[in-house]
DNA sequence: AACTAGCCTTGACAAAAGTCAAAATGTCAG
DNA sequence: CTGACATTTTGACTTTTGTCAAGGCTAGTT
């Protein structure tokens, strides 16, 4: 997989453009557990990831809980960190050895100044985020433990697979052990 | 309030754009339970909310159920939609007589191709909404039912007067037995 | 092979929230 | 003001999920 591949869902930018935005970023090759974004710090840089997994999550009351799960072909960072040059509170490790291809935000938005049309770019890519978030929203508010659990084996098997129990649990929003009842009765 | 005051929080736009897109706004004197957009259909508009309040929500299992609660000075549509351009399974109404501005979606994107510098300020809204989605979503997370009331009633004061205990159940996720039952005990 | 550490599963019990039903209160037209 | 209807509260009981504790499994090490 090359950069262009990054592009594939993106349209409507001329070569120019393209080629201005691939020089800035730089390929990041990973191995399981490297950390993207660290809780703490601002978030400094916007990932695709091309090949392998990763996961964000932060830690309450000494606990560590998955915000979320990213996969082959999408973007991530700690976009509220990203977004507001605060200080942010979830750390993104990769689940495997991966590759990814990351952006500084100070060049993000060098890029906006020069090329508006990447501005559409990166808008369609929050847009991206934003439905993902609403949808998981959706999605935990009405269902039980087990059905979340199922509508995760649906929508995102590769995590099942990839993830570790507590990893999932604290993602379905549920204690290990009830997790591991839920697999029992499939 | 006048049209302009939909700019305060927006910033470094022409005079030029400013009354290009003002120009596209309709005025909007919504009486209580307007209906901004209703559920099966594309979302039209984006509203600015300049007085009164609106709800969104949806129906699942011939319940109704409160998504979020939108005051003055915010922007509502049903985003989904709206980026998506399918239906909405949202309907979005007044919870009051409200002053409301509006842009229709084609209006949106014409102001976005003649002033790219519109995108910037669209992407901010984006943001807005995100970052407000994000923690509604980590604030239901962790809490009970009883630390959702009063998160609510701390944020948003003006919801519990206004919107009935169904509608406010409903967006904390619970039954309106419990929320009555967490009142009794404050 | 035996030992260890980490992770996962299972069981017994507790807590939180939901369900159903009835009573109390509020709202409003006539 | 009164009756009718809708909304909210309260009570008894059930269901779901969480907590704590014990036991089992697996991979890596000696």
């Amino acid at each position: 997989m090359t950069k262009p591949t990054l592009f594939e869902n993106i349209t409507e930018v001329s070569e120019d453009v393209r080629n201005f935005f691939i020089s800035k970023l730089e390929e990041i090759h990973a191995e399981k557990g490297y950390k993207l974004e660290t809780a703490g710090e601002v978030s400094k840089y916007l990932y695709y990831i091309s090949e392998g997994s990763a996961r964000s999550f932060y830690i309450r009351d000494n606990r560590d809980i998955t915000a979320s799960f990213s996969l082959e072909g999408e973007f991530v960072t700690a976009m509220h960190s990203f977004i507001t040059r605060s200080p942010s509170y979830e750390t993104i490790e990769t689940l495997e050895k991966s590759l990814l291809y990351r952006i500084s935000y100070t060049d993000l938005q060098e890029c906006f100044k020069k090329f508006p049309d990447l501005e559409r770019v990166y808008r369609m890519i929050l847009e991206k985020y934003y439905i993902a978030l609403e949808e998981q929203m959706i999605f935990s508010k009405f269902k039980s433990a087990r059905e979340r659990y199922l509508e995760l084996m649906e929508k995102k098997p590769k995590i099942i697979q990839r993830a570790s129990v507590g990893h999932i649990a604290s993602f379905l929003d549920m204690t290990i052990e009830t997790l591991s009842r839920v697999r029992a009765k499939i």
